[in-house]
DNA sequence: AAGGCTAGATTGGCATTGCCAACTCAGTCT
DNA sequence: AGACTGAGTTGGCAATGCCAATCTAGCCTT
């Protein structure tokens, strides 16, 4: 039985949308899973094999995941085996792929360390992509000129070709 | 006497710049440390009396976040004041400003709340920004268009609709 | 139809982290 | 000197995480 933890209970009920989003989100492991999704993993064994965690923890994160949109849980089935469960990423799970993308340009700049790693790239050009903000004509701003202000709901309701479909 | 946990440690010595920039914020807290130092909050005190945060939790946060250069300690004195500490971003720690962005674009969008709110917006012009993906030449991508590579082998795909069977 | 196999959890025991309140300590000010 | 106060520390307890062992329900074989 899944009991909501009292953080993520209060976070998600915050008029900030950054505390409802880190609801969701701001464990050691949500991250991990919807990165190990980037790399076609989708069922339960996947994830685990993929990341080590404990089952228990597995269970309960694909579960506050599934709770919020982020992933569906769909019977899925090879051939020759018996059904299975995968847990998709729904358009939702794949907004999150830009928070991800904007960790790992951090990670990268900040926590170098060397090694091969994973760079976001444009599927049609081949192009390396990087997270930047950008004005109202999709041009890329610079960070320094990005400030945070408060305004209503409403002003941000546009959000013209963010999503794909 | 601050010992990093387990947790952390294993998530800083990842070769996965996501896991590295995990290791330093996924916690219930950090993230929304840093968005207190985007409304101007710099001190323990200001830290603690706006996010009700435990002290004990509050110096350890504020002392990893230090560690690993993303806020720097400075003490500070305000005209017939003692000298007290402030917590200053570093460069590390502004760089952080489109990660929390991306947070809160997406928690607006899929945890929505009706809720007075804070977006980007342009120091300059004073017009809503947003997180995309650029190009090279800074020109915002289609989320749909972003696929993650490695830059060893480029075969691993950003989009999830297609799975080999 | 019975039995076995196995993906996907669930449970128990212990370690770690978080929360709250009370307490400490060291600069400042009077 | 003595009081005040910002910035933590500490102790007790609840919640979460980790690991190994166990359970369960579909599916397959016989």
């Amino acid at each position: 039985m899944t009991v909501r933890s009292r953080a993520r209970t209060r976070a998600l009920e915050d008029t900030c949308a950054i505390a409802r989003s880190l609801g969701v989100l701001a464990d050691p492991w949500s991250f991990l899973i919807i990165r190990e999704t980037l790399f076609g993993r989708r069922t339960f064994a996947e994830f685990r094999d993929s990341l080590g965690i404990a089952t228990d923890v597995l269970t309960d994160r694909l579960g506050v995941l599934v709770e919020h949109g982020v992933l569906q849980k769909v019977p899925y089935r090879a051939p020759q085996q018996r059904t299975r469960w995968a847990y998709e990423p729904t358009p939702a799970g794949h907004d999150l792929n830009i928070v991800l993308a904007a960790l790992q340009q951090w990670g990268a700049a900040h926590l170098p360390r060397n090694e091969l790693t994973v760079v976001p790239t444009s599927a049609q050009s081949g192009h390396p992509l990087r997270v930047a903000f950008v004005d109202t004509e999709g041009r890329s701003v610079s960070q320094g000129d990005a400030q945070f202000s408060s305004t209503a709901r409403s002003d941000i309701e546009a959000d013209p070709d963010r999503r794909s479909s």
